[in-house]
DNA sequence: AACGCGTGGCT
DNA sequence: TAGCCAAGCGT
């Protein structure tokens, strides 16, 4: 089953993103909201479930949060930790982490500094400061539970569509559609017919995800897993292994012959010279530091002094640092 | 809506 | 080599 011509208007939708939000508009009027599923993508739906879910039995990886053991705040932690951090290099954290904090409350009781120390070198440690604040809001207002519903979640700190969705659905089992970057691709390629999604999420996508969801709660969240996993290891950004995939013969991309992706490239963000760089360096050192840090100790990481004091600052109204007196700094204790 | 936010491996 | 890329979120 090719893409038809509603699903590949709806998936063009780098060109067209307002086709998905009309309709939806059109139906959210129409009255008691029902998924329109359009026939064709119900049809592309059924084709593409049994084989990806099977190929999800057969080559997926086992990774610790998806053992059974790890339960609901295993799963989120690894949610935390995986936003834009490659799988590799947050195992070793991850195991770290749910030993010294194998509940909410465990962690909601330390110094939020301490989950920034934590966090190590995995990048955006922003998360890690949210994580601790959600929770502590877990410990306080759900009794120390990860909450099991959708909009809950969302109320946690750090907590977006995506983890909201990938706890529900991971966590709880739940039949919610689970749109990351991986699932976004797969579907850009086997329903729309290219080589990339759009740059930022469209209803478009959500309603062809919606529409794609198995109707039963246990093989929906295996497709979700499932999905994920088919774009994390073969049907990949940059080299697609096509000869892996298990829908290779109905994907809309491979049958119109792997076009080239149209339109504006996605905007590479640099980083050597910014003040992400200076911040990296500056947290760096007040990891490594259970004292507080003097400022000469910190004025060696960066030669420019305004970029330098910026960036500081910008940790310290982050949260991420705690000035003290006497120029000295450490990680927060609160 | 576009941008800021870390870090490191890969091509 | 210099981008490109990695299970996003908040503003």
């Amino acid at each position: 089953m090719t893409a038809t011509t509603e699903t590949s208007s709806a998936a063009s939708s780098p060109r067209n993103p307002r086709d998905g939000a009309e309709a939806d508009a059109a139906v959210a009027s129409a009255g008691p909201v029902v998924d329109p599923v359009d026939p064709d993508l119900a049809e592309t739906a059924r084709s593409l479930h049994a084989p990806v879910v099977d190929w999800f039995a057969a080559h997926a990886r086992d990774l610790p949060w998806r053992r059974r053991e790890a339960g609901a705040w295993g799963v989120m932690v690894s949610e935390f930790m995986l936003q834009q951090t490659p799988v590799n290099r947050v195992l070793p954290v991850y195991e770290q982490w749910l030993e010294r904090w194998p509940r909410p409350a465990d962690l909601a009781a330390e110094p939020p500094g301490e989950a920034v120390r934590a966090w190590g070198r995995l990048g955006y440690p922003r998360r890690a400061l949210r994580l601790h604040g959600a929770a502590k809001a877990i410990a306080e207002r759900h009794g120390g539970e990860v909450p099991e519903e959708h909009a809950q979640l969302l109320a946690l700190p750090g907590v977006g569509e995506y983890t909201a969705a990938a706890v529900v659905s991971f966590a709880y089992g739940k039949r919610h559609a689970v749109l990351d970057t991986n699932v976004r691709r797969v579907f850009a390629r086997a329903v729309g017919g290219q080589q990339y999604p759009p740059n930022a999420t469209t209803a478009a996508e959500r309603r062809i995800a919606r529409a794609l969801l198995p109707e039963d709660e246990a093989t929906a969240s295996r497709w979700a897993a499932a999905t994920m996993e088919l774009g994390a290891l073969v049907c990949t950004a940059r080299s697609p292994e096509c000869a892996r995939c298990p829908i290779a013969e109905q994907c809309a991309w491979q049958l119109a012959g792997a076009p080239a992706h149209e339109g504006p490239a996605r905007r590479t963000q640099s980083y050597a010279g910014t003040d992400r760089q200076v911040r990296g360096r500056l947290l760096a050192v007040l990891r490594a530091s259970k004292d507080p840090v003097p400022q000469s100790d910190l004025d060696q990481v960066w030669h420019e002094p305004v970029q330098r004091a910026r960036a500081l600052d910008g940790l310290v109204s982050d949260g991420l640092v705690e000035p003290l007196d006497g120029g000295r700094y450490r990680l927060p204790l609160t």
